[in-house]
DNA sequence: TGCTTATTTCATTTTTTTTTGAAACTATTG
DNA sequence: CAATAGTTTCAAAAAAAAATGAAATAAGCA
């Protein structure tokens, strides 16, 4: 195997580089958890986000300690969400990846991809609801069509909401 | 065991009630798995969020076939995020749960709880990465300074943006 | 084209989360 | 104050999610 290209340019500190990237890593596990995103996907953004040269798939595992099919996983979860690009390196064939360090943008893709489809899915089902309602005679018909009411003002806000969010984190 | 209480009062159509509720209880569990909560909490909720009546522990348990455990675990989840009331039932010695149907408070409540005390550790941990950067000259400072910025640029951003919009949906 | 290296896929294993059920505890009431 | 009904707790089981590793596939190069 070919001796580490990424290895430590001698002189200045590596356990400062090392402290940083530790902390980066706990941060963004933390963060992707928050979002409901695997333990995996969160190192491999957190090295990434405090690597100044773009990594190549197996120096990621191997710096993390972590399959490289969970990396290859991890990888390809963050292509999806667009928290990460890869940069051509001349003369060697492996893909080597950078962390997108504007994340407002991931937020945005996030909400875009992960909340709204569910929304639109809402939508759909308030209208069965009200059609079930108008159909049959069901008593304490008031009740339920005010929570009906609800969930519609609820889902309509939100989708008022969260677009306008995704558009002011994208700027 | 008593008769059951809260059994459909003869007439109208028991079919449309359990359709709602069965709409209802899909859609809180879809929405509390988006927000981290386990299935059986979205259960609990939806079924209470579509009950005109309050209902006790056992008949929730018995309505969505799940455990007592379960239940009361929801409950007490459901209860910690001010999700449910109870309400007093006169010559009845069980607790009955009523949804609270302002979930716009049940949002807030949740930014409160769950994402702020992130922040506020993301806070002490930027301060670390300055210190460790700040002690030792390591090489590609720049890079590193910029990042650590752009870290707490997001973090001062959510800071401000999420009590904003904790206190709009609570209105 | 064949050889080598890099990457993806996916069945299996491991880990984590959730549910269950029974015992412990609490509170009410006769 | 005992008997009973209601609730919580928690160890164990079940289910779900994530990670592994090896085989399959793809891609670059001679």
């Amino acid at each position: 195997m070919a001796p580490d290209a990424t290895s430590v340019t001698s002189t200045s500190s590596a356990s400062a580089k090392r402290d940083l990237e530790i902390e980066s890593i706990d941060f963004f596990v933390r963060m992707m958890s928050l979002l409901g995103l695997p333990r995996s996907v969160g190192e491999i953004y957190g090295l990434l986000y405090f690597s100044p040269k773009a990594l190549p798939m197996d120096q990621i595992a191997a710096r993390l300690d972590i399959s490289i099919g969970s990396t290859s996983q991890g990888l390809k979860t963050l292509r999806s969400i667009k928290a990460i690009r890869s940069a051509y390196i001349p003369g060697d064939r492996r893909d080597h990846y950078l962390a997108e360090s504007e994340f407002r943008r991931l937020f945005s893709t996030f909400i875009k991809d992960e909340i709204l489809p569910h929304l639109e899915s809402a939508k759909d089902r308030i209208s069965r609801m009200e059609k079930v309602l108008d159909s049959e005679p069901t008593e304490e018909k008031d009740f339920y069509k005010i929570r009906i009411e609800k969930l519609k003002r609820l889902t309509q806000a939100s989708g008022r909401l969260l677009p306008a969010l995704a558009k002011l984190l994208k700027l």
